[in-house]
DNA sequence: CCTACCGATCGGTAGG
DNA sequence: CCTACCGATCGGTAGG
């Protein structure tokens, strides 16, 4: 008898195991085991290896939407967008690390048809940092910089960061985005 | 009998697999079929299919070492230098796609001793960063900026492009460099 | 470098 | 959700 509740403990089970070893030297076996059932079992919840993949990897894409929706459409200045935009990525990273390791690094592993589904929704997140970007350069508090390698600056540190970050660091997430921010500001702020 | 200059065509053939679809998606069938043997007769060259992943992380840390180490002890100004280093990173990311993948994707994959091994070599060459950086501080080149994170934006800049980088798209290699060097030289610099 | 093969393990299923 | 099992495939080896 599937257990209410179930489903998401194997997801989660799932999603430790993806990012400490990889989606393809994670066995069902593995995820069955630290779910505490047995592998057969596994399959009176799930049809697939890879749905579990695809499904941690599309919670994890909404939630940067979610985060990044309303920052994007707010009417403040550009640069508190900006930075508020690095807050809440590092944040995501920083405080789901694993979901965001199987999004960032995983991903791969999908099928085709999955994979461009992804492809979309980070093309649809990326267009919401652009749209900050020109934001601020329309209004004049940003130099005219190439919008796209500016987007691709802030976003390499920030996706970079789940290789980096560890829990037990000495800086704290907040800290992290406003370092960051610091310095990609000073990059786009004009030398008057 | 072994054929002289096999084993390099086998660690290309590995190569271009890892890079494409992973350490542990790829087999060791699948590497003796792109090099024209047998899987078999693999073993004649190797001795196990984790040695092909090392042989490749190992090659491709020392070559980003063998760049940046005469850009690290050169003299010139340090913005010229930062420069330099951007661009020798992200040629080699560029030019050698498939060795920077397996370095930076999948080294994961090695057992924790030679994991230990490339962690040294990756410290080794961001203390080459930071004496860059260190240097133009010191000498008012750069604002007193935090220097740890100063590098992990250029790095993750440079890193993250195996994650997009096209050979067919608008920008080459030191295009490409260029602009990431300017947007992160006007974070450096002082102003005025 | 090949043929032939090994023990182990894989993702997934049948039947209860 | 379990037991029992499937065909396929894995990394690697023996013997030539």
């Amino acid at each position: 008898m599937p257990r209410a509740g179930r489903k998401e403990q194997i997801i989660e089970a799932a999603q430790a195991l993806f990012s400490a070893k990889g989606y393809h030297a994670t066995t069902i076996r593995d995820i069955a085991e630290e779910t505490g059932i047995r592998s057969g079992s596994l399959y009176a919840h799930i049809q697939t290896k890879e749905d579990l993949l695809y499904a941690i990897v599309a919670r994890s894409a909404e939630q940067f939407m979610a985060r990044l929706e309303p920052i994007a459409a707010a009417h403040g200045p550009a640069a508190e967008r900006l930075r508020a935009a690095l807050s809440a990525h590092v944040e995501l990273v920083a405080t789901s690390t694993e979901a965001a390791t199987v999004f960032l690094h995983e991903w791969r592993a999908l099928d085709p048809e999955r994979w461009g589904a992804v492809q979309t929704m980070r093309s649809a997140y990326e267009a919401l940092w652009d749209r900050i970007i020109a934001d601020g350069v329309r209004s004049g508090e940003f130099r005219p910089v190439d919008r796209k390698f500016a987007r691709l600056l802030a976003l390499s540190a920030a996706n970079w960061l789940y290789q980096w970050y560890a829990p037990d660091g000495p800086l704290s997430p907040p800290e992290i985005a406003d370092r960051f921010a610091d310095l990609i500001l000073a990059a786009l702020t004009p030398t008057h």
